[in-house]
RNA sequence: GCUCAGGUGGCGAAAUUGGUAGACGCACUACCUUGAGGUGGUAGCGCCCGCAAGGGCAUGCUGGUUCAAAUCCAGUCCUGAGCACCA
């Protein structure tokens, strides 16, 4: 916490030395405790909810962080986000949260954000939304054929449900797959039962296929392997033939159902494994083209269903053969429980039966005990700390536990703005009249890197508070702009390594901070994941830009032209609209523009007051001493923003390029809103163009005070 | 492989209800100034031909629509990002 504090201070000296105008006291800390009394509380009532909940599954364990990590924490190189070192996976017990109830939410929602369309995107697909069916496959025993009658404890017959976006193709599932997790496998292969020929075969490759870490599994490159599962086979329920069952790696036990209908000839996955095993391909879809083909048409081979196109016959199969329309998603549950010290302590004791509790809100918040060691080894350090164990035996009673992991802090982060908009409320997390009057975030900044990660799990947790009613919002965020990197002056992302680490506090010792924020500001558009390297000669031009607004007031004249009026008002439009539209470099130029001419032609001392309450957004320091200098007393950043006098916004003559078939041949100047021929008169006059008009002219066209086109 | 974003001078970039491509800044060149070496002034600066006037070419590439295309359409290549045996 030390540490924390130490950075937030100084990283809050910087941004203040920047001159930027924060609600400092707005500050929200996630180490206080204040703060995480709150997110435990939160924690609490998801857990009454059902929304939080221990389970057991397979988790990603880094050996690095020596705790278990979240889906979203690992690269598609299946690598650590933090560490990069390489995940394993384990099955233990986990603290969960329930973010795939919200998974069509979190999808369906995305569509009326005004977000970056990739942003949105990124999590459409890393929710993975598929669309389709369950279709259930009875089995037939060959070693004791009395099973195939037997029934379930509520009369169904014994069966293989799969998961399918093709029900169309249900009449050319020629095999059936099961994961090597799938629970069938296990039981069909444990001790007490007998229905497999081949019982030691499947034990060994279900052995070798849970032994083999995951990246090497999931290469969809290498050859596909599997075993029969002899003595039993399955029913395909539309054509009623006896299928052979298989077991495989290519099929994921987490997804779907675990177990798969396999179409050789319209899925590229099950055609390799069929023609690898000599299965049987049969085309249902009619197509052209070689097989497998994968694409919708018309049915062929299915029976009554025979030239229905895919889309209705996905519907008439599902009803026809007792099938269940379904989603699955690629999303998993969010794993929070980590074995570490620092961090948010679970907010939850187990009774001596070993159930667990949520910690009452009057304990909270239930704070880190400082008895232990807190180097990560795998064991959670909390589980060595007798204080923390005292601690839950005086307050729940003889023989309780305390839970003894800590929460990802991307829990911490995943509600921290709620709390920006009423940081000193004690009597809730924040109050509704706050978040009426703030919610939800006009605009959020951020990395990339949060796409699927912070800006999924906050959206979760938005929605989660929203349907306990402690929420205004169903959405945290309105608009959202994914921000740049600054790289080193060699284009490279600036790393001590390679000793191109720009220290901000420097260049504004060296140039001043007005020089920075205009430079960081001027050097590209804003957003959308744009990087750019630091410029030293860009950013001493805009050193140069201020150094001469610093003299500008040595042009201030009593009496000048007309011109430098209409290109203030410009001015002042095209920033405040640029502004508005998060241009900065853009309102930038328009103020050199200013500059430049102010220099050349001199300028009023209004129309230079204007100007440097155009600036002071920009450049806050330099503004506001020049303001005063001016002979103003109170501050230049307290004055109402100019408006553009939309009389003084035109000029009364306009430049006309001048075209012929298309292609420009010169400029003339003419009055404001003359008509087209009085132009053209005026084209056919000028000495320069208007010998290039000579000839008959088949067509003329004028844009007002833009272009005039003559095709000869 | 799928999805998304993007390709404009030596560089960062402007410009889209289709209407003078390259504003603004950096770098560069010349001259001036100056006690000169990352912070003065003036001018030039997309490419090609030309002393110039002028002309030709030009927004990844190829076609198309149009009086007119960086902008719209089709195809294609390249770069970046995300996902990837997800049924």
């Amino acid at each position: 916490k030390e540490w924390t504090d130490a950075n937030v201070t100084y990283m809050t000296k910087q941004l203040r030395s920047m001159g930027n105008a924060f609600s400092w006291d707005h500050a929200a800390r996630s180490t206080d405790p204040e703060y995480f009394s709150w997110t435990q509380w939160m924690f609490t009532r998801f857990f009454e909810e059902g929304i939080a909940y221990r389970g057991t599954g397979i988790v990603n364990w880094c050996p690095g962080c020596n705790t278990v990590i979240a889906n979203e924490q690992v690269t598609s190189e299946g690598c650590c986000e933090r560490s990069g070192d390489q995940v394993e996976k384990r099955e233990m017990p986990q603290w969960m949260l329930r973010i795939t109830k919200y998974a069509d939410r979190l999808i369906d929602d995305l569509d009326a954000l005004p977000w970056p369309e990739h942003v949105k995107e990124a999590q459409r697909q890393w929710i993975g939304r598929s669309v389709g069916a369950k279709l259930s496959f009875e089995l037939r025993f060959e070693r004791h054929p009395e099973d195939n009658e037997r029934r379930g404890p509520h009369g169904e017959k014994a069966a293989i449900p799969v998961f399918t976006t093709r029900p169309d193709t249900l009449f050319g599932a020629t095999y059936l797959v099961l994961a090597p997790e799938h629970p069938w496998v296990t039981l069909a292969t444990d001790d007490a039962h007998d229905v497999l020929d081949n019982k030691d075969e499947v034990r060994t490759y279900v052995d070798e296929a849970r032994q083999r870490d995951e990246k090497e599994r999931t290469d969809a490159t290498k050859e596909k392997t599997g075993v029969e599962l002899k003595g039993v086979k399955a029913v395909n329920p539309a054509t009623g033939e006896e299928i052979p069952m298989y077991v495989a790696d290519y099929v994921l036990a987490g997804y779907g159902t675990g177990a798969i209908m396999a179409v050789p000839a319209h899925d590229e996955r099950d055609y390799a494994f069929a023609t690898k095993f000599g299965l049987l391909i049969r085309q249902v879809i009619d197509t052209d083209g070689e097989l497998p083909v994968t694409t919708a048409g018309k049915l062929i081979n299915s029976g009554e269903f025979d030239g229905i196109a895919s889309e209705e016959a996905k519907r008439a199969i599902v009803e026809r053969f007792g099938g269940e329309p379904t989603s699955t998603y690629r999303l998993r549950d969010w794993s929070i429980g980590r074995q570490r010290y620092w961090g948010v302590p679970v907010p939850i004791v187990y009774d001596p039966e070993g159930n667990p509790h949520s910690i009452p809100k009057e304990h909270l918040p239930w704070t880190l005990p400082t008895d232990v060691d807190f180097k990560p080894t795998g064991e959670p350090p909390l589980a060595k700390s007798v204080e923390l164990q005292e601690r839950t035996e005086r307050i729940f009673g003889p023989g309780w536990t305390p839970d003894v992991e800590t929460m990802d802090t991307f829990v911490d982060s995943s509600w921290y703005f709620l709390r920006y908009v009423d940081p000193h409320d004690s009597d809730s997390f924040s109050s509704k009249e706050a978040q009426r009057a703030w919610m939800p975030v006009d605009l959020y900044f951020g990395g990339a890197e949060h796409t699927t990660m912070h800006l999924l799990y906050s959206r979760f947790w938005q929605k989660a508070l929203y349907d306990l009613g402690l929420v205004t919002d169903q959405e945290p965020y309105t608009r959202r702009v994914n921000r740049g990197l600054v790289l080193g002056p060699d284009g490279a992302k600036m790393s001590k390594s390679k000793g191109n680490v720009i220290d901000p506090d420097r260049e504004v010792e060296r140039l001043g901070a007005d020089a920075v924020k205009m430079y960081l500001a001027f050097m590209g558009p804003y957003g959308d994941g744009a990087n750019y390297p630091w410029d030293m000669g860009g950013i001493a031009g805009l050193r140069r830009f201020l150094e001469r607004a610093n003299g500008l007031r040595a042009h201030v004249r009593t009496t000048v032209g007309d011109d430098i009026a209409v290109l203030l008002n410009r001015t002042i439009a095209k920033v405040t609209g640029d502004i508005d539209a998060y241009k900065f470099n853009t309102a930038i130029s328009a103020l050199m523009i200013f500059q430049n001419a102010a220099e050349k032609d001199g300028l009023t001392d209004d129309e230079y007051c204007t100007f440097l309450r155009l600036l002071a957004p920009f450049a806050p320091h330099l503004s506001e001493e020049l303001w005063h200098e001016a002979g103003k007393t109170a501050s230049v950043h307290e004055e109402a923003w100019p408006t553009a006098d939309p009389a003084l916004l035109e000029e009364s003559t306009v430049t006309v390029a001048v075209q012929v078939n298309g292609k420009t041949r010169g400029t003339i100047e003419v009055p404001r809103d003359a008509d087209e021929s009085a132009v053209l008169n005026a084209a056919l006059a000028d000495p320069l163009v208007g010998p290039k008009l000579a000839g008959e002219r088949k067509r003329v066209i004028y844009v007002a005070n833009k272009v005039l086109n003559v095709v000869l």
